[in-house]
RNA sequence: GGGGGAGUCGCAUAGCGGCAAUUGCAACAGACUGUAAAUCUGUCCUCUUCGGAGUUCAUUGGUUCGAGUCCAAUCUCCCCCA
């Protein structure tokens, strides 16, 4: 045992056996459990982003008892430049620092890889960033990524990738998938020298990178598989490619990663996409579409998005729950949706008020679970497809 | 009664001889996919085959090749002095 410069002990990994396992199938589409020291997951989930700790404009309360959600996502990159690793540390950990006690996921930081192009340079080593709250220079590699995420704490870490452009070419996405595995074995070394913090275990998923190329993705998918992860996830995807290149790529990398274990689809997406995604055996989501476009003003319902902001809105004095949940069958409908009316939506939105950013982001997130846990539910049932297929063309419609 | 100032596309503004005319707000739409986003983009006098075309800057007349800009009168509003 011994101390590295983080101040993190480094010692032998100790193991522990499957936590995750599918339940019932339907085609490809699974029901599972993922079993976290803070509670299990019911897959197909969907995780709510709470970048800096906090899903923007929801109390936790509403989180737990509108929304329903299991686990929210942290990030790496922001949590590292604020409040920074000594507050964190000295916290007990993201949950302890926020108060969530249910499972908690942490992005590594490859995403801004990715999304703070301009301000970034990538190495071997690592990856240059300048933050995006002061300018100031940071290095992150592997293995210092690793240690900010024992620091924070999540069930689940992401391994440090690199999460290329959509449209890159084939050398490009061929040297970038490379590094990330090269990343990923010192991810992966680091993790097992290291233990939690906090007395509740970790895990490790590594990232299918490979672009939009089939076979760089087969390559990537069977690098993952061959690391004996807890969990897999497929990133690079919904970067600006079609949505078809999108699915044709989660069937090829579902085709190798092992069906023991959860897959998450990073940063994806449109209740359309999550559909597709779960009917081609994914299990986990996160996005963010669900509170930026609701504090933009869109909702999403089973029967399509309404933009909030629009004219027809202004006097329509039903509640949000008479419309966005018609004729639909859930038991569990938000408070939010059956106090307040479309008009008055409308008008909070409008006018700026605080409320309608939280009344917007509370909806959608919740219809978000309602659709993974209604699409749970249906593959149990094994009526999954039927049940996707007639809702699929009524989400893409607007209201 | 005397003196001074001002009227511009919903509102507020810019404009100082080359102008369909600045900017902000409002309005009407659109975008948003591991969150540098309570953000960003477009339209915003009329018509348009999106190339343009036609009418505009309180009103009327004038100077000028050319006027929102200069001159005169009129109307309206504001300020100061009696």
């Amino acid at each position: 045992m011994s101390i590295n410069t983080n101040g993190i002990t480094i010692t032998n990994k100790t193991t522990g056996g499957n936590r995750f396992a599918v339940s019932a199938t339907c085609g490809s589409a699974r029901a599972g459990l993922l079993r976290t020291d803070h509670g299990d997951i019911p897959t197909p989930i969907f995780m709510p982003v709470g970048t800096a700790g906090s899903v923007k404009a929801v109390h936790q309360r509403e989180l737990r008892e509108d929304i329903d959600a299991i686990i929210i996502l942290g990030n790496t990159y922001h949590l590292y430049l604020r409040p920074g690793m000594d507050i964190l540390r000295a916290a007990g950990g993201l949950h302890r620092f926020n108060g969530w006690e249910r499972p908690l996921l942490t992005d590594s930081g490859g995403f801004q890889v990715f999304s703070l192009a301009d301000s970034r340079k990538i190495k071997e080593e690592g990856c240059t960033f300048r933050s995006h709250i002061d300018g100031s220079k940071h290095l992150f590699t592997p293995e210092s990524v690793m240690d900010i995420e024992r620091v924070i704490g999540a069930d689940i870490m992401m391994a440090f990738d690199e999460c290329c452009p959509g449209d890159a070419d084939r050398n490009y996405a061929k040297r970038s998938m490379e590094l990330t595995h090269r990343w990923l074995d010192r991810c992966v070394h680091r993790f097992n020298e290291t233990t939690p913090l906090y007395g509740h275990h970790q895990m490790l998923f590594p990232i299918v990178q490979g672009c939009q190329y089939a076979d760089l993705r087969r390559q990537s998918a069977e690098y993952i598989a061959s690391t004996d992860p807890e969990g897999c996830a497929i990133g690079g995807l919904a970067v600006g490619e079609p949505t078809e290149v999108m699915y044709s790529m989660i069937e090829v990398v579902n085709a190798i990663l092992p069906a023991d274990r959860p897959r998450y689809l990073m940063g994806v997406g449109t209740p359309q996409n999550l559909l597709e995604a779960i009917d081609r055996g994914v299990d986990m989501f996160d996005c963010v579409m669900p509170t930026r476009n609701g504090r933009n003003g869109l909702l999403f319902t089973a029967h399509g998005t309404i933009n909030i902001k629009n004219k027809k809105w202004e006097d329509c004095f039903e509640p949000i729950a008479n419309i966005a949940w018609a004729d639909i069958d859930n038991t569990h409908i938000a408070e939010a949706d059956n106090v307040y009316s479309l008009a008055y939506l409308h008008h909070l939105i409008r006018a700026e008020e605080i409320l309608g950013l939280q009344i917007c982001s509370i909806h959608n997130l919740a219809f978000y679970l309602w659709l993974v846990t209604t699409a749970r539910q249906k593959i149990i049932d094994g009526t999954f497809s039927e049940w996707k297929n007639r809702i699929l063309p009524e989400l893409g419609k607007r209201l």
